[in-house]
DNA sequence: CTGAAAGCGCTAACAC
DNA sequence: GTGTTAGCGCTTTCAG
């Protein structure tokens, strides 16, 4: 049997009410009688139940965190950055991974039993997309994350993902790179991650006056390591020259960098590469790898702060808002040259 | 205001016991009644109430899982197949982080308000050691993991360290190597991983008649790929040498493989490596690393298991246990010859 | 400033 | 087979 409020209550000589204000820091406690209480609490190592607590006040002082893949350094990061500025807030973070791209699934996640108990649910879309952004109106306070989403029914936080590709190939331009390969386009896609992305590389050849070629566009299914190499070997197979790279995430860079390194090629020189993420392993990877840093910690504290006003205010009074980060470009070796 | 069993049973026109019952597989229903029952709860979308059922019940539904830190891919892996296997058995998964080898502070996790609602802990053991074993006698159900602390007061699930260590060093001398790195070690470390693994390493050396040689273990503070780039430069830069590395985890041996082809030195030709963990970047590092499986999936699922079994046993009466997973040595790139 | 008491939604004796 | 009912420990309204 555990302690409760009454056994504290008792040993402190007062009642629940007044054991329950000292834990609330309700202002207006005597500071004799808080003194008796806190040392009853102390003596009786009081924990107060929270399941109890979250029944009467309808808040379980969880939110939960839906990602693709924990195996995913980028979504190891985030997790561990939101997980960071929810305990700064008293909160602890549920994490849930959907896996594949699979819309069902996915719904059935947001709303099932497991998204339950939290207060609220930070949410990094994976398989909806713009047309599935009504069925985001659910009741329980929900924050969206990633590209595949925007102007959607409620806050939406992200990087800027056009800005950043821009910044990137401009990296690679102002090097003297003019063969530039977009490494992990999704056909047709034109939000998304993805598409933004190669939005901000047409962007940025146009504005040096640049050609665009579109062989240089690399259609990749998934961003992992893996799925870099094998295009890259695919591209090198099809005797398409290139001498830089801008990957859409660092995982297919450093994928495609091996591949490109494995054929003799030398990077930079031969060919320079930057990627997205600024993930931790880019600064141990041979070369380096130069990247995009999306502001993780950012991303993590807005989504978490708002959230939290989502979960205090009344359901519908906070109209829908955006927040880009601040993004930075890393440059590393795989774009300096001795 | 959410439904409630109330409203069920009103819509049903029965008792909330029976409700209750049909929630519960309770076997036996009327048929037609259970019929009317599941069709009340999809038509109103009940969901029970977590907090409530926590509450009478006194289980949470909910396990913690204590490591080191998320973006660690060992530990996101192992965190992932724990979500895998507690899912499985319908539990969710509360991550907490410890972060530095404090153990002030992971005992305040480990009894802190965070851990308070599971019904049972995970502990991946980091800064405690074999002389902390008696405070980990909590009345929380707990299974330790990791190799911090063998024979405790409770159940403790690990790979084999000795003999993984010991059949990755007979695999560079089966392949002729002779100055083999013991890569990781820490100073005067017995029991724990790196004290196994260089136990392993020894006695693979002594089985084969190879002389141990001190200066050939190179002592690591942590396992990340930047120690092991470090340390792999200090012993090079002392003109110590050597034809192959065990390093004692993958990022190891990563950071010190990037090192040494840095330097010109060729791998596997120069210098052999095998680490362990199998982490996903062995697959894709240039070349590939071989390493040792420690059985993930099977220290995930033994460990879930034996923390059910104690959540629903009777406080006292397991024995502790202790399990060691099958291993596996897989041989990639950085052992392999053309 | 402190106490009494109602009730959050659910489970599980116990009745019928 | 199904209904009644007593709490689980806490927050909070309302008195005093």
């Amino acid at each position: 049997m555990s302690i409760t409020l009454h056994d504290v209550a008792r040993l402190a000589g007062v009642s629940i009410k007044t054991v329950s204000n000292v834990i609330h820091d309700y202002p207006h406690i005597r500071p004799d009688t808080r003194e008796k209480v806190l040392a009853a609490i102390a003596e009786l190592d009081y924990r107060p139940n929270l399941s109890a607590r979250g029944l009467r006040s309808g808040r379980s002082g969880a939110i939960g965190l839906i990602i693709p893949d924990l195996r995913n350094a980028y979504f190891a990061e985030l997790a561990d950055a939101v997980m960071t500025a929810a305990h700064k807030r008293g909160l602890y973070v549920l994490i849930e991974q959907m896996g594949g791209a699979d819309k069902q699934a996915e719904l059935e996640i947001l709303r099932g039993p497991r998204m339950q108990m939290v207060d609220g649910i930070l949410y990094s879309v994976l398989a909806l997309g713009q047309e599935d952004a009504g069925l985001l109106d659910i009741s329980t306070p929900l924050v969206l994350l990633g590209d595949r989403i925007y102007n959607g029914p409620t806050d939406h936080v992200t990087m800027p993902n056009v800005d950043g590709s821009r910044l990137a190939t401009e990296h690679l331009l102002s090097l003297g790179r003019q063969r530039i390969l977009a490494l992990g386009a999704h056909e047709d896609e034109v939000i998304g991650s993805a598409g933004l992305r190669l939005r901000g590389y047409t962007e940025a050849l146009e504005a040096a006056g640049v050609p665009f070629r579109p062989e240089l566009v690399v259609n990749v299914g998934n961003w992992h390591r893996f799925d870099g190499a094998e295009a890259m070997r695919a591209t090198m197979a099809s005797g398409i020259s290139f001498d830089g790279v801008v990957a859409f995430n660092d995982s297919l860079a450093l994928g495609a960098m091996r591949v490109v390194q494995e054929a003799g090629l030398r990077v930079p020189d031969d060919v320079a590469f930057i990627g997205f993420d600024d993930i931790d392993e880019t600064r141990y990877s041979l070369p380096t790898l130069s990247t995009i840093d999306p502001g993780r910690a950012e991303i993590a504290e807005v989504a978490v702060g708002w959230l939290l006003e989502r979960i205090s205010a009344e359901p519908g009074s906070i109209a829908p808002r955006e927040h880009e980060t601040a993004i930075r470009l890393v440059q590393r070796e795989s774009t300096t040259f001795a």
